[in-house]
RNA sequence: GCGCCCUUAGCUCAAUGGUAGAGCGUUCCCUUCACACGGGAAAGGCCGAAAGUUCGAUCCUUUCAGGGCGCACCA
């Protein structure tokens, strides 16, 4: 006799949405609902999707390696942990928010703030409600009852009480430095978010005056109005000019003092072996000048437009052209030679980035400061110690040297953003004359602060908003109208979402440090290493013992997926058509740690067809057999042959059990998904069928139990890959079980199932 | 410039110090009472090139070629 429910062909459609429910109402997402013998704890902190749209493959991933490790870790017994979230993102969400705006025909500058942010918070919700459905339809079994968002309340005290803390200690300061301005979106952006490109350059050498003696080599002569020295090598062809300054009257219409300086960064061999230094408009330019008192003059300003003099006005470019060809009719242009050259551009909006000095709050790296322990240490140096000790591993390995090696390389942070969808910068101002001997213009109605920005007015940092001027005793004060970059709150992410700054809070106690950080690997820098500053910090330990990182979810040809060319293969669309299971399959066969993932609409169909066939052997077994089979083991008489069979199942759990411990997932599925149809279905399911046509009771009840014992570890080991379909398998072979022996055994979950045992 | 990765079946990719696998595709046979979303059979790979280590290498080492990526203040 079949169950009723297995008469039918599988029906993914109608099986996963009612399937989740029961999950859900059964509560055991939830580690506090756990029956008692979860005990040790295991934790995952989702990595915060955007809330700017709708969750793509590489979410996706994501979810089925998170949900796999939490669902095996949960049958063994683990009292698990998977908190969910979403993330405000920013610059992202704000130029969406924008582009938005400008179809509705409104432009960001007539709203108020609140009014915009009102707007962006309106967007990021509808964005968060599709997200949180698209994670419930990929099977993912996180808690929901504790779901976080990196701007909300609580994230938002956290964010206070961090910034805070780390002024106080001087790691957070704010200062006039050369910073990354992006004049197409208007603000800063971290050294991370620049990107180089690689174009095609010229490299002009000229001499700023006849008077001159050395030519200079550029490829930005639009620059060369706010050289203030020249820098050549101690040794080189130039040196008896070291110490000289020039003035020079009239360079295309602007005056020039030029001092000539010695620095051993020089290179001889290239252009010849001079360097203009642009103090304002490089960022090497302004460490050469800082080591020698060199003046610094600004020539461009945030709309990268030349900022006074003659070429006011003018566009970097165009002041590009004329610059040369004034200096063509002067006679003192020497050539110009093609050369590739690597331009910075803006990862988000696309735009040139100018380097230019601001005033802006940094978080400083190198900067000792005093442990708790009273050891000193910087927080560069954190970072390093949390791999460089084992107390954090990256999986895979090779990751460790790139992440090092991107330490050594990073320079301060600056975390301050002109833009407004964000946490607002808790700093207040106090205007008043009397507080400050700079007059400011202020728009009360943008809340921005128009100019001069002054170190002179001194910031007033706040938890919360101060009742007056400790000062001056004046009510009223103004915030500082920036934001914080994204990743200053994602780096909190694994504290700030467990009750932190709260310090008893029973969840920080319980579950951090977190088990696994599960991420891409295109984001090791934004933020596993800033989740690593920021825990080493203020918790003074790790935030996760192991990072797994996934890599990009490619097309069929390798390609990376975008909208251009037209390639998405969108994860939705997919569990509409194939359902969550083979979807989730695709995503991780053929996924090792840390390369990318090639998918095509055909190999998720291939596993599709791979749940049809676990349907119909359970459907067999199901046939020909009273139960599943059940823990106590094997009866003692099983034939010989299905001794065999057990053996090569208990072979089958070690591997599998092996590769989930090693964080091979891509070899668990594999194994699973080779025996289930090319042993299980294939060998031992062919070869029954002649036992089953036979006389022999003995041998007919020895494989009767034997594959119900097969169906049940497969069905066991299967789960945390293929959900949906083991749970309704489960329930239906444990109906059939309990029909039989009275109503009084209510089911059980598979998803609270205890992992076989390994012999 | 520094560093990392990849090169395996027609395509996209796994695995492994000792007979090489998956998905899709190709050829032939089979509607047999779990499944045609199926079964059976087959074709197809000197595992990028060369040298070395080893009893033995696709796997380890070195060099080279091609591709990809990360980082970087070549003015």
């Amino acid at each position: 006799m079949l169950p009723e429910r297995l008469e039918k062909p599988y029906d993914f459609r109608e099986t996963e949405e009612r399937i989740y429910k029961k999950w859900e109402e059964s509560g055991y997402f939830n580690p506090d609902n756990l029956p008692p013998r979860h005990k040790e704890p295991f934790s995952i902190i989702m990595p915060p999707p955007n809330v700017t749209g709708i969750l793509h493959m590489g979410h996706a991933a994501m979810l089925v390696i998170e949900d796999i490790m939490i669902r095996s870790e949960r049958m063994r017994g683990k009292k698990t942990l998977w908190l969910p979230g979403t993330d405000h993102a920013a610059i992202a969400t704000q130029s969406k928010v924008e582009k938005i705006l400008e179809k509705e025909g409104i432009r960001k500058r007539d709203l108020t703030r609140d009014e915009f942010f009102k707007r962006a918070e309106q967007f990021a919700q509808e964005s968060h409600d599709t997200i949180v459905n698209q994670v419930r339809k990929m099977g993912a079994s996180v808690d929901w009852s504790r779901e976080a968002f990196t701007l909300d309340k609580k994230r938002s005290l956290a964010v206070r009480t961090a910034f805070k803390r780390m002024y106080e200690e001087g790691l957070i300061y704010r200062g006039n430095r050369i910073v990354n301005w992006d004049p197409k979106g208007q603000t800063t952006i971290s050294d991370d978010e620049v990107e180089h490109k690689e174009t095609k350059g010229k490299l002009y050498t000229f001499k700023y005056s006849h008077d001159f003696p050395i030519p200079i080599a550029t490829t930005r002569p639009e620059t060369k109005i706010g050289d203030t020295g020249v820098a050549v090598h101690p040794n080189g062809k130039w040196k008896e000019y070291i110490g000289k300054q020039f003035m020079i009257k009239d360079f295309v219409g602007y005056e020039l003092n030029i001092k000539i300086i010695a620095d051993e960064s020089v290179d001889e061999g290239f252009g010849t072996g001079a360097v203009g230094l642009t103090p304002a408009h490089s960022q090497t330019d302004w460490h050469i000048a800082e080591k020698n008192n060199l003046p610094i003059k600004q020539v461009i300003n945030g709309h990268a437009k030349i900022n006074s003099g003659p070429l006011e006005g003018k566009k970097t470019l165009e002041a590009r052209e004329e610059i040369v060809e004034w200096l063509k009719k002067n006679n003192l242009f020497e050539k110009e030679e093609e050369m590739v050259q690597n331009i910075s551009v803006a990862e988000r909006s696309g735009g040139t980035i100018e380097p230019l000095p601001k005033l802006q709050w940094f978080i400083a790296v190198n900067k000792e400061f005093t442990k708790e322990d009273g050891g000193k240490t910087t927080l560069k140096k954190l970072m390093r110690e949390a791999v460089e000790s084992g107390a954090i591993k990256i999986i895979p390995e090779r990751f460790e040297k790139i992440y090092y090696h991107w330490i050594d390389n990073l320079r301060d942070w600056c975390i301050s953003r002109q833009i407004l969808y964000g946490h607002q910068i808790p700093v207040w101002y106090c205007l008043l004359s009397t507080c400050t001997d700079k007059e400011i213009m202020y728009n009360p109605q943008t809340n921005r602060m128009v100019v001069p920005r002054s170190e002179k007015i001194k910031p007033i940092v706040s938890i919360e908003k101060p009742e007056g001027c400790p000062r001056c005793g004046v009510k009223e004060l103004h915030q500082d109208p920036d934001t914080l970059d994204t990743w200053f709150s994602s780096g909190l992410w694994t504290f700030s979402t467990l009750g932190w700054p709260d310090k008893n809070s029973l969840d920080l106690k319980n579950y951090h440090p977190t088990s696994v950080l599960e991420t891409g690997y295109d984001i090791l820098f934004f933020w596993v290493a800033r989740m690593i500053l920021m825990s080493e910090y203020f918790l003074g330990e790790v935030p996760f013992k192991t990072v797994y990182l996934h890599g990009l979810v490619r097309d069929a040809k390798g390609q990376k997926m975008s909208k251009s060319i037209g390639n998405i293969v969108d994860p939705i669309d997919m569990i509409a058509k194939y359902g969550a299971d083979a979807t989730r399959m695709s995503l991780v066969i053929g996924a090792p740690a840390g390369s990318d993932i090639s998918l095509s609409e055909d190999k998720i169909k291939g596993y599709k067809h791979f749940g049809n066939k676990l349907w119909n052997i359970a459907r067999f077994i199901l046939l020909h057999t009273e139960e599943m089979g059940d823990e106590s083991g094997q009866p003692a008489t099983l034939a010989l042959k299905d001794k065999e069979y057990i053996a090569e199942m208990e072979n089958l759990i070690r591997d599998v059990t092996e590769a989930l411990a090693s964080y091979r997932f891509h070899i668990a599925g594999e194994a699973l998904y080779h025996y289930v149809w090319h042993t299980l279905a294939d060998k031992i399911i062919e070869e029954s069928k002649a036992v089953f046509a036979g006389d022999d009771e003995l041998l007919k009840k020895s494989r009767a139990q034997t594959l119900g014992t097969l169906l049940r570890n497969s069905l066991l080991m299967l789960h945390p890959f293929m959900p949906f379909i083991t749970e309704e398998l489960w329930s239906i072979a444990q109906k059939k079980d309990s029909g039989e022996t009275g109503e009084t055994n209510k089911p059980k979950l598979l998803i609270i199932e205890s992992w076989p045992h390994q012999s």
